[in-house]
DNA sequence: TAGATTGTTAATCGATTAACAATC
DNA sequence: TAGATTGTTAATCGATTAACAATC
């Protein structure tokens, strides 16, 4: 039954998620309603009642949701009850803000390495992590199990690196090159592409 | 009549952009069509071609759309023919990252200022520009007349910083705080959160 | 209890696709 | 001409919303 619940519900449950961590951070109150989420959100309340009716029934009427419960039935939904290991590919500039950037670990992320081609940056300290050599990366990967990956190297390396971390074992691709990439069935890609967010928006100006 | 046009369909037309623009760098061919785009980025030809006609007649039957007439159309509609200057807030590493990247220039973008608040910051120099002070933002964005900001700072000053920019003028914001913002009617906003996106695909693993 | 809010149904709305006449 | 491909229509498919009985 899991499995023929639309993408475009699986994609509003992180930011459902993330509306719930800071509703607790707030620390007002135990409980919030469909109403109060639509409305911090800009989604309407209908929707998330739905959203949340596919994969079971979490709230009470008269009362609405635990903000605490409902957010491990999220975490859990997601599958972030552990922490999985991310490798990241590319040690430039954005590398380096992944690799320093702090927001990871609590909603479900490890940056667990970090690999550069050029021999210059090889063994440099990055956060928490040290530059490694691409050559190493398959069995690095291997070794760890990592099935989650960011792309944060120049587009003509893409598409290569994406092959050879698939075929290393992994699932999960966040890319932030320029570039769509081909994937074997099974494997998923989300992209980050900041200009094409901007174009997006210049049409309405 | 461009009025009504899906956001959906907007939103797809910077990747047709995009691959446009890397199948005229691969330079085999004059012209393309809706099968061959729609193959290369996992897209129905009708989608393509249905996208396409909210816009005019831009192809010939039996022969396709010739590339570069085609990338003219595209930028035009999404205001691209002129370079949009952007101001970046927060000369964090992603700040960093964004200032450096030259992914920019010649998609219709150019970072023409960056802000901190941090005094530490300010005066360092970054890529071409010099890290100024916040408290100079609104005088520089109005001067510079930017409608075009990206926001690189904590999420706790995320929602402050859009209601100053918005007052500034600013009317398209990409925002990488992980924090749902409001701002008026008729300002567009986009969000880049790495951690939604890495949840959105760790629901399939 | 009275008020509030859920979960769910059915209706509406919108997006995608298949198919094909037109035509280069 | 014959083959290819567009632009468009109508059908299908899917997502959102309104409404409300159930019930805390």
């Amino acid at each position: 039954m899991a499995t023929d619940i639309p993408d475009i519900v699986i994609g509003r449950l992180p930011i459902y998620l993330r509306e719930l961590t800071r509703l607790a951070e707030e620390g007002k109150q135990k409980t919030t309603s469909s109403h109060e989420l639509g409305h911090r959100l800009g989604i309407s309340s209908a929707q998330i009642r739905k959203d949340l009716s596919h994969f079971g029934e979490f709230g009470k009427q008269g009362t609405g949701y635990h903000i605490g419960y409902l957010t491990e039935q999220l975490s859990d939904i997601l599958r972030l009850s552990s922490e999985w290991d991310v490798a990241v590919v590319g040690a430039g500039f954005l590398g380096h803000a992944l690799a320093h950037y702090n927001g990871f670990l609590d909603r479900g992320f490890r940056i667990a390495c970090i690999f550069d081609n050029d021999p210059q940056k090889v063994g440099e300290k990055m956060g928490e992590l040290i530059v490694q050599p691409d050559t190493d990366l398959e069995k690095i990967i291997k070794h760890k199990q990592i099935k989650v990956a960011i792309l944060a190297i120049p587009p003509h390396v893409a598409q290569p690196m994406t092959d050879r971390l698939v075929n290393a074992g992994v699932k999960a691709l966040l890319s932030y090159a320029p570039i769509h990439l081909t994937v074997p069935e099974g494997v998923q890609v989300s992209y980050s592409d900041p200009v094409i967010q901007l174009q997006r928006m210049t049409y309405y100006l």
